[in-house]
DNA sequence: CCGGGGAAGTGAAGCGCTTCATATTACCCA
DNA sequence: TGGGTAATATGAAGCGCTTCACTTCCCCGG
């Protein structure tokens, strides 16, 4: 190439290989390779491999080793919608976990298409990964199943359900439903709004027979809004919130599944004119960052994020190496009051 | 494994490799590989292979076509910390740009330390990345130049001084300080602290030198606060800022060179019982989202994280795929006024 | 003193693809 | 009708590593 474009098959100096260092001490490959690896060998053999691999700068070529041993010391992760604020800092933190491990993240971000989560696992495992951590759009799907007899899948929010060997970090919504259902109530909310993600193909809705029982609990009537997972833009959550808002006996509080949502929900209350609380209050599900920013400090339900990721890692990590079974592991949350929610306005 | 564990050796079903087609259409691998690829081969084979390779469900194997061809369809991402939340969305867009062009992204995240930047920098490399995104934390390391020199590198955010051959997408930071200078000065402020992140090895310091010149420009005092790249926790900004707003004549205002910061800086000002904006302006550099929410709504400097994924990553895949020359992309600023900038409050 | 057993080391066969050099065929124009 | 050329197809040599099966060698007990 004359003109712009640096071409960079020159200039790169084609680093050593095991065959390199084999050469250097004398020995084979293989045996090489296993004392690389700690596997085998005497201890002087070790010591002098070691010292060769450093000397030339040896560094294993992690593709054509993968080729071979058909493990890649990489774990895809796969996130239903980065656009998701809690998603976003999941994903970050599992691939900053998953470093920290010495396996490399392939991450990919299904952006809120089922579909495209399915496609995307298949090019995912074309990778060949050790093993998968997901976020399920779609935890009904039925591709997990074959899937989780594949390779180690940890899912983060959800059981997969037609794959009962995959393992699963969940939230005890049970517990969290009701920590906001009793905070509501005690504020005198008789009346709210439940804001929750539609799933592609839910044969049994747990979230909202949990709603349910919770308004049954305490004496509340509930109205449900049912938005896109991804769905963080006001524009569409003003429609749905004037909708729901519009009768006279309007909900005087919002529960949003996510705390995006509650932040969509802040922006669309904002556009209705709405003070928060005093017209209405606003309670989040999942204690994002920021979430203490967001106008007078969100109200939501913490997870904590850190326990997620160390579970779900953990986990899997256990099994890719050391086969151990997968499990559910049920995170407990913890009601954060912030500046959202207050009393319910006095009906006129 | 009697007890747990379940061993993905089994009921793997052996995926069809190249092989196999060439055997179901009775040609030679090599003219399923040309044909697969659409580089050779006579419209009525490629026919006949798509459809064997259909037919037989044939996923290539990208692990082997990368050790045989010696590039992977991966391109590395190096972010400098993904605590700072916009380049935790930057990161996520970026993945998720690069998905949709047919690479997976190979993230990896320095987390705030620079020797952490150089470690990871080599195990990505290892990797045979086609290319490597880049937010530097160091933008001076030395290391950078040998990378550029072996595949196509793109630097977000700053251009890579050692790096003349790496391609950038930076901001007009010139501009952007001017409006903000402007902005403060129009409300009043004569004293503001700039809140910026103190970089490991910089010989010169174009920001600093900036600050200095608008300073002057609009007839300001100016207190540089310097911070770790990660810091968005708010004990150490309320120390920073405690300091920094300790003597009688304080600053009123606070420019900070991250949104992250700005957050950061929202809460110290909260701990030390200062209205916003009636005691202290605050000014992000970023605009991220939910910049609107963060209290009375950041006002900020929006670089359009859009504008610069697309640069980067087309810039980028240009220079892998058809040996485009790599360049400096200059982004537009463009201020956001929100609710955290008011007048100065009148001196006492 | 001999045989068995275990540790250390090795040869060679792949893993599944790309790609170069070569062979084959077909076609065109002189 | 024949030689040249372009278009197709193919054989085979890797890419750099892992791993199985095997040989050597040494040590120890009988």
């Amino acid at each position: 190439m004359a003109v712009g474009g640096a071409t960079y098959a020159h200039g790169v100096p084609k680093r050593p290989t095991l065959q390199d260092v084999a050469d250097a001490v004398g020995l084979a490959p293989a045996t090489v390779s296993y004392a690389l690896r700690g596997e085998r060998g005497s201890a002087d053999t070790l010591a002098r491999v070691q010292a060769a691999a450093t000397a030339l700068g040896y560094q294993i070529n992690p593709i054509a080793a993968a080729l071979a041993s058909g493990r890649s010391r990489t774990v895809a992760v796969l996130c239903g919608s980065t656009r998701d604020l809690w998603q976003q800092s999941l994903t970050a933190d599992l691939a900053r976990a998953l470093l920290a491990e010495g396996r490399h993240a392939l991450v990919a971000d299904a952006d809120g298409h089922p579909e495209r989560e399915e496609a995307l696992l298949a090019k995912l495992r074309d990778q060949r990964p050790d093993g998968l951590l997901v976020a399920p759009l779609d935890p009904f799907a039925a591709q997990w199943e074959e899937l989780a007899r594949q390779l180690p899948v940890v899912a983060i929010g959800d059981r997969l359900a037609e794959a009962p060997s995959a393992g699963a970090v969940v939230f005890d919504n049970a517990r969290g439903f009701a920590q906001v259902f009793d905070h509501l109530a005690e504020l005198g909310h008789r009346r709210i709004a439940v804001v929750l993600p539609e799933r592609p193909s839910t044969p049994d809705r747990p979230a909202e027979r949990l709603v349910a029982r919770e308004a049954r609990r305490c004496g509340m009537s509930v109205d449900l809004v049912r938005t896109a997972p991804a769905t963080a833009d006001a524009d569409t959550m003003t429609d749905h919130l004037a909708t729901a808002l519009g009768g006279r006996d309007r909900p005087t509080a919002a529960f949003c599944l996510t705390d995006s949502f509650a932040f969509a929900v802040l922006r669309a209350a904002r556009r209705l004119g709405l003070e928060v609380p005093g017209d209405l209050s606003v309670v989040g599900f999942e204690d994002v960052e920021f979430a203490d920013l967001a106008g007078p400090g969100l109200t939501t339900v913490d997870w904590g994020r850190g326990a997620v990721v160390d579970a779900a890692v953990g986990q899997l990590l256990a099994a890719v190496d050391d086969d151990e079974p997968l499990r559910t592991v049920t995170i407990s949350p913890r009601l954060v009051v912030r500046g959202t929610t207050g009393p319910a306005p006095s009906r006129s």
